[in-house]
Formats: structure tokens, C-alpha cells, sequence
DNA sequence: TGCCAATGTAAACAACTGTTTGAAACAATT
DNA sequence: AATTGTTTCAAACAGTTGTTTACATTGGCA
């Protein structure tokens, strides 16, 4: 239809001002203006301010989705490496490669701030999401691994990818730019989150050879 | 003086209502009112609303500090036992306990979506809080490992942290709200944040006997 | 062509916002 | 008691916002 384009233009438009500027922040007379579209389209293909809003979050997921997949598995792809794939793949969604930037900036902003267009989003991504790592983790454990013991590694491992974007600001002002250019790559961040991880569970040697033990904490049972 | 309880009243009804609504969306109505002070009073003391804001996080951080601080270590305190220590300290911070949610909130939504009260929050709080962490883990480390390295650790120990508060909203809606309660306490995600650490470093026993080796990934260097 | 529904436009509306104002109330000092 | 500086208050101001309206334009179809 000839009215796919305007609507597709509020749509981008929307998720890059909602993306910068929060939902009460970001106008429609900006988005329209961005969009090159009159101030009443907005109103006009979505209703009020807060469909469009929900209909641009779900938008950007839909692109991140698309843009960065999982990997097909086969039933002999060893556990460590699917763990070493789905990380990559969080890194690549969260650091928005390929993509605008913009995508995930909205995403997280829901993260953070859960309105109705959450909801959706959790259960349609989120959710399904969790339960491949948590799938992913069940093979590198002990079969008698509790289920809260799975959540609590896989809160892990998606914290740490999910840091290295939520504070992204906070980052420059803590760490040289320059170092961060080099060493805070999508692939050597998603090496070194998989290696905590895989070290952490006992999949790989240690960092450094066992302490002399100055260990002053109790080591028995783990779970 | 007899004003200051006016404004310390206004300070704390910014903090709450900044912490909930936001910059843009908490009015300076909706403060004074839950303040009990007139409408004017909030310019009066503070000028401006964003000077208002910026005091208002201030307020909050110090609060945090005070509330939560890090122990006094001595120098033959084990390095892992100051771990240990210093993640249950960013942990209870972020969790807020003990204090009022919003205090945290506040902070995070900083975090998120810097403003100008972010530049001293980084340089009088984070800034020297990574450097202790740092500190703990360069003696956890071998001495030749090289910053970035230390780095990368230090964000998988923050990330951790982070992400329990910061996500807060997501984690009801994945997990049971029972297991919530009782295995995401402070005291039990500090236990984990930290032993995956230690495990990862090197410092505690693998949570299993090391794998007969499915291991596909290569496993030379770490560093 | 002539009609009609769909789409685009400019202007106006009503509500809400941060901020200012000028006078009143108060407290302390002279 | 008079004066001074500070604090409180109700009202108004000026600007912005989401939304609506009434009117133009378009484009396909009989």
C-alpha cells in the first residue's frame, strides 16, 4: 500500500525519539518532524502517543531479532559451545551489530522501565530466550543441579552482557577510550563473559594455577 | 535553622518522585504536595528544577554510602574475603537494604540515562569504588595480568550486581515469585556473584569435577 | 468523467508544565 | 514598636504538549 511508507517512516522515526528521549521526553511534533510526515499522521495511524509507542518497542525487538539470530543447532553441538554462541549473539543484540543503535537503547529503556509494551516483549523474546540458556546450562551442570542454582548462573551470564550496554556512559568515564575501542570488542567481551562462565562451572583450567590457598572462605558444598 | 526542614522535607519528596516518574514526568506539583509545602517553595530553595534533581540524587547517594558502607579493611585481610565483602556491599546498595527503594532507583535511573548530576556521582562515588575492586582483584590475579584484563573482571563483578536491581521488574515476570524470596536474597546472590569469581580465578574448587572434557573450544592463554 | 473513501494538511483546543510575581506572615533585631 | 530580612502563599504567566477538527487532496473505480 501507498500507506506503508508514511507509516513506516512515524515508525522509525518513533523508535529513534523514544529510543533518545523516553516516552514523555520524545514529542510527536519531533517524531512527525523527523519522520517528514504532518503532526496529525501520528494520531491518524496509531491512535494516541502510547500505541505508538508500543507498536515502535515492538518494532525495534522484531529488527534486533532478525538482525542478530541464534545459531541452528544439531543435537551434537557441544553444550560450551552453544554457551559460547548465545553469548555472542546477546553481546551482538545488546551492542546493536549489526543495527541502529537506537534499537536496543528503546529495549532497554522498557527493560528499565516496564510500561505496557513490556509485557509482550518478555513473553514473546524474553522469555523463550531464558529458557534456551537455562537449557544450555542444564548440560554443563550435575543433573541434580536445583533449578534456582541454573537461574542464578544464567542471571550471570546475562548480566554481564547486558552491563556492558545499560552503562555504556558510565564506561567511558571509568575506562580510556581508547582501551575500550581495543579490548571492549563484541567478540572479546563475549570471550571473556563465556570464559567466567565455563571457568566458574569447571569446563575449563582455571586462570592461574590453585592458589597456595589464602583462602578463607568455607569450600564445601557449592550448590 | 527552622527552613531546613521545609527543604529537607522538599529533598526527600524530590528524591521519591524523581526515582518513580522520572526527570520529565514528576512534577514539581506532585512534589510540593507530597512534600506539604507551597508550589513556589521548590524555586525558592532550589532555583530550578534541574538543580533541584541534582541535589536530589546527591541526597540519595550519600544516603546509599552511609547506609551500606564498605568495611575497614586491614592489610592482612584475605583478597577473597574482601571480595566477598565488597560484592554483599554493592549488592546491599543496590537492593537497598537497608533505606528506602527509591534511593537506589534513583541512582540507577542516573546511571541509565545520565544527566549532569552524573559527572559527580561517577568522579566522588564510582570512580574510586572501581578502583578498590580493581585493587582486590589485581591480588587475585597474577601479577602480570594486564589491565584490561582486570577490567574485563571487574565489569563481570558490577554487571552481576547490576543487574539484579536494575532488572528488578523482568525477574518477576521469569521467575517464581516464591524462589525469588527465598533464593534471591542478598546474602544468597552475593554468595554466587562471588563464587563465580573465585571459581573463575581460580580460588575455589570447579562446582564439578572437571569435565571428561567435551570441551570444543580451544584453550590456550586466557589472557 | 464523477463519485467516494482514504489520506494529508493547517489551525485551533484544552490541559498541563516550570517559573514568576507581589503581597502576606513570620522572626529577629534595633 | 518599628524595621529588616526571610519564608510562605495564592494567583497568574508563558510556553509546550497530545489531541481534535474542519477542510483540502489524492487515487482508484463505476
Amino acid at each position: 500500500m501507498a500507506t506503508d511508507s508514511t507509516r513506516e517512516k512515524i515508525l522509525q522515526a518513533a523508535g529513534e525519539q523514544f529510543a533518545n528521549d523516553g516516552f514523555a521526553q520524545a514529542t510527536i511534533r519531533a517524531i512527525c518532524c523527523k519522520a517528514g510526515v504532518n503532526l496529525a499522521a501520528a494520531n491518524y495511524y496509531f491512535g494516541d502517543k502510547e500505541r505508538l509507542y508500543i507498536e515502535a518497542v515492538k518494532h525495534a525487538r522484531r529488527l534486533r531479532e532478525k538482525q542478530a539470530p541464534l545459531p541452528n543447532w544439531t543435537d551434537s553441538t557441544p553444550a560450551d559451545q552453544k554457551l559460547a554462541q548465545f553469548v555472542l549473539t546477546l553481546l551482538r543484540r545488546m551492542l546493536c551489530e549489526p543495527g541502529d543503535p537506537w534499537q536496543t537503547r528503546l529495549i532497554i529503556r522498557e527493560i528499565m522501565e516496564p510500561t505496557k509494551a513490556c509485557e509482550e516483549m518478555v513473553q514473546e523474546a524474553f522469555q523463550p530466550l531464558f529458557q534456551v540458556l537455562i537449557d544450555i546450562l542444564r548440560e554443563l551442570m550435575p543433573e541434580t543441579t536445583p533449578l534456582h542454582t541454573l537461574h542464578h548462573w544464567a542471571l550471570s551470564v546475562i548480566g554481564q552482557c547486558f552491563y556492558y550496554r545499560a552503562n555504556e556512559k558510565i564506561l567511558t568515564m571509568l575506562i580510556d577510550g581508547e582501551e575500550l575501542r581495543q579490548q571492549f570488542t563484541v567478540e572479546k567481551l563475549s570471550e571473556h563473559i563465556t570464559d567466567v562462565i565455563l571457568r566458574g562451572l569447571g569446563h575449563l583450567p582455571p586462570m592461574r594455577r590453585l592458589h597456595p590457598v589464602a583462602s578463607s572462605r568455607n569450600t564445601d558444598d557449592p550448590v
